[in-house]
DNA sequence: TGAGAACCATACGGTACCGTACTGAAAGTG
DNA sequence: CACTTTCAGTACGGTACCGTATGGTTCTCA
């Protein structure tokens, strides 16, 4: 992915190596020098493909926009039937280590929307997409609009928090409270007799 | 805060504006001659409180933990009787942008702790005190253990994860669905009469 | 095969940092 | 009032960047 000894790069290769550093470092660590050095060629490459860094970090946003956007569309295509089956998905997605790299993305790119207007529109954009789209998965479960709207919230803050917090020291069998916390997501109902007492 | 034109400084005066600046910019926009710029003075100041950069990160982190630790105990010192109004307290101080600069220094330090071993562990402190603590909470309300560790913990993965969305654009009585989420997190049973249909 | 286009290397000036060494001034203390 | 301690200023060398200018390859295609 990086030792092509002859080969051309292009924008989208920058723009691919600027998305694996931004995960690693943080927009602020994504330097037109630090990339070069990354892809082993010199940043007399980057200055052809690219007016300046801003040009990058611009394409390094389209590029994940889309791809996001694409990607919540194709979770959420209706199967029906299988609706809840879908939502647990949804949040496994961004819930397990497997998808690792694309939550430390997601994360700098918050991060990055915090301090950046044209970041923030971004992300603002894609969150949008997906609180409509987990909406739509609740309403084709039976559940009415506002709840439907108000669990899809919740599901896209816990998957994002969650992945923020550092639990291991913490005493309890972590892998259940997840399944009861996307249980209690999902459902209509409270985690089956978990009751009182 | 920062115009006492003849007042020497000390370590604290440092470390408070390194938490401002880390709010505003993260770890590492704390840079000595910024922050020397800030506070009027030169670096040859800092040099004479501090041995390094890493030296005042330090002390960032040691201030901030002892301060968070405080805080949490203080706010779940039981008081017999209101115990789900505590639960609703500890929710709003991080779901209100009444305090945005706390949000902010919180969602820096977990981006710092994701690139940085001695961060990571002071937040997984923080963390751990904070789930026990809620977790006391909800035993005092009368849910079982194993449910207590599971609402304490959404209940932080969820406040972490909404201060980091840009859902403005989405529709929905927003005020409402945070209402509702809350009394779902909080409690045992299900918000109430948000039946089906 | 030869001219132009596409692509990368080299070299340069400029800025923003870190950390050190040293100097200077004010505050406390006998 | 000397004299020391406590602080802040000044000046320096070093590194890591950004962006530009210009030259050198390699590819394309008539």
């Amino acid at each position: 992915m990086e030792k092509t000894p002859r080969a051309q790069l292009d924008r989208e290769t920058w723009i691919q190596t600027a998305l694996d550093t931004l995960a690693d470092e943080g927009v602020t660590g994504v330097r037109v020098e630090v990339l070069a050095k990354r892809l082993h060629v010199t940043k007399g490459s980057f200055y052809w493909h690219f007016k300046d860094r801003q040009d990058l970090l611009s394409g390094v946003l389209e590029t994940w926009k889309d791809g996001r956007i694409r990607d919540i569309i194709k979770q959420t295509r209706p199967e029906a039937g299988s609706e809840e089956a879908q939502i647990f998905r949804v949040i496994d997605v961004y819930s397990t280590s497997r998808n690792r790299k694309g939550i430390l993305i997601e994360l700098a790119m918050r991060e990055w929307a915090r301090r950046d207007e044209a970041a923030a529109a971004i992300v603002e954009e894609v969150d949008t997409w997906r609180l409509r789209c987990a909406r739509e998965l609740f309403l084709a479960c039976g559940v009415p609009m506002h709840e439907a709207s108000t669990r899809s919230m919740l599901l896209y803050a816990y998957v994002f928090g969650v992945s923020m917090m550092n639990y291991e020291k913490f005493d309890g069998d972590v892998a259940r409270m997840k399944d009861d916390i996307r249980a209690l997501i999902a459902h209509s109902q409270t985690p089956q007799a978990s009751a009182k007492d």
